[in-house]
DNA sequence: CGAAAACCTTGATGCAGATCAACTCGACCG
DNA sequence: CGGTCGAGTTGATCTGCATCAAGGTTTTCG
C-alpha cells in the first residue's frame, strides 16, 4: 500500500497539494526556496506510529496527505484522541524538544518536515510564517474547544452525530453536495478510533451508529459509506445550538 | 464588592501585575506607549458575564486581576467550561468579528482592553506581539488537550483530583511549598463551576470531594480551604501518566 | 483456496454517575 | 432577630454506557 505513496510527493511546492493551505501559505518563491533546504518528505504506511510522546524531536512539519491522529494515554492504557490531523496541518512545536503526544497514522500519510533549529530561525526572520501558524493554532484551539463540549456534555448519539456532521461537512465543501441536502462521504476511522475520539468504547459507537442507521437519519453501504438524507436532521440529533457552531 | 476593584488598576504599565506574562511580556518603553494610546481598563464584579456568545467584540484583552471562564452551552442549557482565563491569560482572537464563547468572571475581574482594529494593526508592525500570542496559544492548545483527556476518559474521582493537582501546582509555584510536599491552597470556583469544567454534576463533585477528604487524600477547612499532606498521593489519585504532564 | 487476523455487530449484565429530593450551614438584610 | 437565599452535603433511585461474551464479515496472506 505504501507502494503508492511516493506519487503523492510533490516535485516542488508550486505543485504541493497544500501549498495555499499550510504554514507555508504566504511565502512567496524567494522564501520556498529556502524552505527547500531544509525540507524532505517521509511516507508512513496507515497504522505506523510517526512519533511517540516524549521523544526528541528535531523536525516540524505539514501532513501533505492522508490522516493521522494525535492521541494521549493514561498508565493504565485508556486513550483519548487529542487532535485529528488532515492535509495542511501542522505537527509539533517550534520551541519545543519533546513531543507531548503520540501522532499515529490513520491512512498512509505523506510529510513534509523541516528541520526544527532551521526553520525556528526562518520564522524569526520570516514574520508571516508566525502568523499563519497563530491563525492554524488559533482555529485548532476552537476545534479542541468544540471537542470538549462533545466530551464532556453529549450523549453517545450525539456525539456519533456531531462527528458525522464534522466529516460531512467538511465534505460537503468538497463536492459541492448535491441537489437535496443529500451529503455523502466515507468514514475514514475505524470504530475504535472512533471510539477514543468521541471518549466511548467501540461497541457503543458501533451500537449508535446501528441506532442512527435504524431511525433513518443516515444510510450505510458496507461499514465505512455513509449517505445523510437530510442533513438539518443530523444536525439536530448533533444537539448543537441553533447556528451549527459557524464561528467568524 | 467592586469597590476596592479600581485599587487594583495600576497606573501604568510600568506597575502592571501581568507586566511580564502578557501579551504584551516582550514590548519596549516606545511600544508600551503606542498600546496605552488604544488600551482602557474594564472592571466586572463576581458572576458578571463579561461577553456573550455571538456578540459583537470591539476589542481583545488580557486579564490582569482575578478569574474569568469560557462556556459554551447547548439548546437545553446543558453547560461545558472550556477555557479557565487567570492574569495574564488573552481574551479575543484578531480577526475575528464575534465573541465565539460566553466569557464569565468567577471573582471579580479587571480587564485591560485593546480596542481591536488598532490592536491588529499593531501586531503587522509589531512582530514579536505575534509572537508571544503564539507561545501562550500553543500553551492553552497543550491545556485543552489534557483537558480533553480528563473529559473523556477520567472518572470522577480522577476528574477531581487532576483539578486539585493542577490548583495545587500553581499555587506551589507561588507559594514555594512548605517543607514537606504539603500544598495549601483555596479553591477559586463553586462546586457548579467545577462541575462545569470538569463534565459532572454538582452533587458528583461534592461527593467525591468528600470522598477524597474521607480517604485522607485531602483536608478541607470550611468549604474552600483546602490542604494536601501528601501531593504524590494525589498525582496517584489524578491517574495521569507517570511524570505528571510536564512538558517542554 | 483456506486460515488467520482485523474489524464489526449484537446480546446480557453491572455499575458509575445522573437525577430527584431533603436537609444543613452561613451570609445577608429588613 | 427571624427570614430568605445561595452554596453545599447527603441519601435513594434510575439509567446510559461500560464491560463481558459470542458470533459475523472482510481482508490479508501463506
Amino acid at each position: 500500500m505504501l507502494k503508492d505513496a511516493h506519487e503523492t510527493i510533490p516535485r516542488e511546492c508550486g505543485e504541493c497539494p497544500i501549498r495555499h493551505r499550510a504554514v507555508c501559505a504566504r511565502c512567496d518563491a524567494q522564501e520556498l526556496e529556502q524552505l527547500d533546504q531544509i525540507k524532505y518528505y517521509r511516507s508512513f504506511e496507515a497504522g505506523r506510529t510517526l512519533i511517540w510522546a516524549g521523544d526528541r524531536m528535531d523536525f516540524v512539519g505539514s501532513v501533505v496527505s492522508g490522516i493521522a491522529m494525535l492521541t494521549q494515554t493514561l498508565e493504565d492504557g485508556r486513550t483519548q484522541m487529542v487532535g485529528l490531523l488532515l492535509p495542511s496541518d501542522f505537527v509539533g512545536r517550534p520551541g519545543r524538544e519533546k513531543a507531548a503526544y503520540n501522532v499515529v497514522a490513520v491512512s498512509d500519510v505523506v510529510m513534509c518536515c523541516f528541520r526544527k533549529h532551521p526553520f525556528e530561525n526562518m520564522m524569526e526572520v520570516t514574520p508571516h510564517i508566525g502568523q499563519r501558524l497563530l491563525e492554524m493554532t488559533l482555529d485548532e484551539l476552537d476545534a479542541a474547544r468544540e471537542w470538549m463540549l462533545l466530551l464532556g456534555r453529549k450523549t453517545a448519539r450525539e456525539k456519533i452525530a456531531s462527528f458525522l456532521a464534522i466529516l460531512g461537512r467538511r465534505n460537503a465543501v468538497l463536492n459541492m453536495s448535491k441537489a437535496a441536502g443529500q451529503v455523502v462521504f466515507d468514514l475514514p476511522l475505524t470504530r475504535e478510533a472512533m471510539a477514543d475520539y468521541l471518549g466511548l468504547t467501540l461497541e457503543t459507537v458501533s451500537r449508535q451508529i446501528s441506532a442512527l442507521k435504524r431511525d433513518q437519519v443516515i444510510h450505510l453501504e458496507g461499514k465505512r459509506h455513509v449517505t445523510v438524507p437530510d442533513f438539518d436532521r443530523l444536525l439536530e440529533e448533533a444537539g448543537d445550538d441553533s447556528d451549527g457552531g459557524m464561528l467568524a
